[in-house]
DNA sequence: AATAATATCAACCGCAAATGC
DNA sequence: TGCATTTGCGGTTGATATTAT
């Protein structure tokens, strides 16, 4: 017998999170933290199931997020890491602290399917024949989700601006900030209040929490490391093994930030008990898996090649 | 200017893993 | 150890925005 869906409930809310929503929420994490996620909606009065107040904080509240168009170099990493990993949008996402693995998935959906769909016909007619699927590397869950199946909270640089939000909408974002300056949950105010629709303004919010952040007692003795600059981009690597000439696979994966190294890790003092359980170095057999691969991703760096540096010409 | 088609992305749903008792 | 509950992940949907006709 299963459980019931958590929200079933008559009266749960459903649809777009308001300004008023979203105060409510980060208000209330700023006072207990994340996690335990089913009490947020009965002691904030949310008319939300647990598990939309949990999207909500991690793809869009959450600090140290950032949104918009995705960068060359971004592109190669998720063309790059989806090729490893299939479609472990999660495991992508701790390779790119900065994204969500909602924004991850949806821009691989929308975007990166159709670029490689693209070039892969052209490399059809102008190249010889690419493999039959995409490279997937069959990854035995049992061995190695525990360590590469992370969804750890790493704060890149939240107070990083976001040039590609959409101006529209941007009253709203104003809106939120002067919300919350009214009820003095934060320290303090960002000025950039030209934005985006609702939703995508969240990272004003992000930007605003950083005080709220740093004020937060550190879960480890990490968290006042200040992460390295490959640390906190790992496009910085892909970009050094690149420049560095380096020819497999495993060379970049040795430049790529492990998602696991404790400098990043509770650098918000959010990580979650499981969080951190999960977390922990590359196992022997994740690298062998890595090495096996590099073969099969030859194509792939050959197509990232020229997307460290400029965009891909898919 | 109006309408249709298409693209985008926030949010939902169901399942499975993790956790607690 | 087994069951109930909670959390996290990935696929999918649907509302909105944008572009084409």
């Amino acid at each position: 017998m299963g459980r019931p869906p958590c929200c079933d409930k008559v009266g749960i809310k459903k649809g777009p999170w308001t300004p008023e929503e979203d105060i409510i929420l980060v208000s209330y994490i700023q006072e207990h933290g994340p996690g335990n996620w089913r009490s947020v909606p009965i002691n904030t009065g949310l008319m939300r199931c647990s598990k939309s107040c949990r999207l909500r904080w991690t793809n869009y509240l959450r600090p140290g997020i950032r949104r918009g168009n995705f960068t060359p170099h971004e592109e190669g990493i998720i063309v790059h890491l989806q090729s490893l990993l299939g479609n472990r949008w999660a495991a992508i996402a701790s390779y790119l602290p900065q994204r969500t693995d909602n924004d991850i998935k949806n821009y691989w959906n929308t975007h990166l399917k159709k670029k490689l769909k693209k070039h892969q016909a052209i490399g059809a007619i102008f190249a010889p024949p690419p493999p039959s699927e995409p490279s997937i590397i069959p990854l035995p869950t049992t061995a190695i989700a525990g360590h590469v199946d992370l969804h750890h909270d790493v704060i890149g640089n939240p107070l990083s601006k976001d040039s590609s939000l959409r101006p529209a909408a941007c009253s709203n974002a104003a809106e939120v900030t002067q919300l919350i300056a009214r009820r003095s949950l934060f320290a303090a105010t960002d000025g950039d209040s030209s934005s985006s629709s609702y939703a995508s303004s969240m990272d004003n919010i992000s930007r605003l929490l950083n005080g709220f952040m740093k004020s937060s007692p550190p879960q480890n003795d990490a968290a006042d490391i200040k992460p390295s600059a490959t640390e906190i981009n790992p496009l910085l690597s892909f970009n050094q093994y690149h420049m560095a000439g380096a020819t497999t696979l495993s060379a970049f994966n040795d430049m790529l930030p492990s998602p696991q190294q404790p400098a990043l890790m509770g650098h918000s003092g959010y990580d979650e008990p499981r969080q951190q359980h999960q977390q922990g170095p590359l196992s022997p057999i994740e690298k062998l898996l890595f090495e096996e691969a590099e073969e099969q991703v030859v194509d792939l760096m050959d197509l990232s090649d020229g997307c460290c540096s400029v965009p891909m010409m898919f």
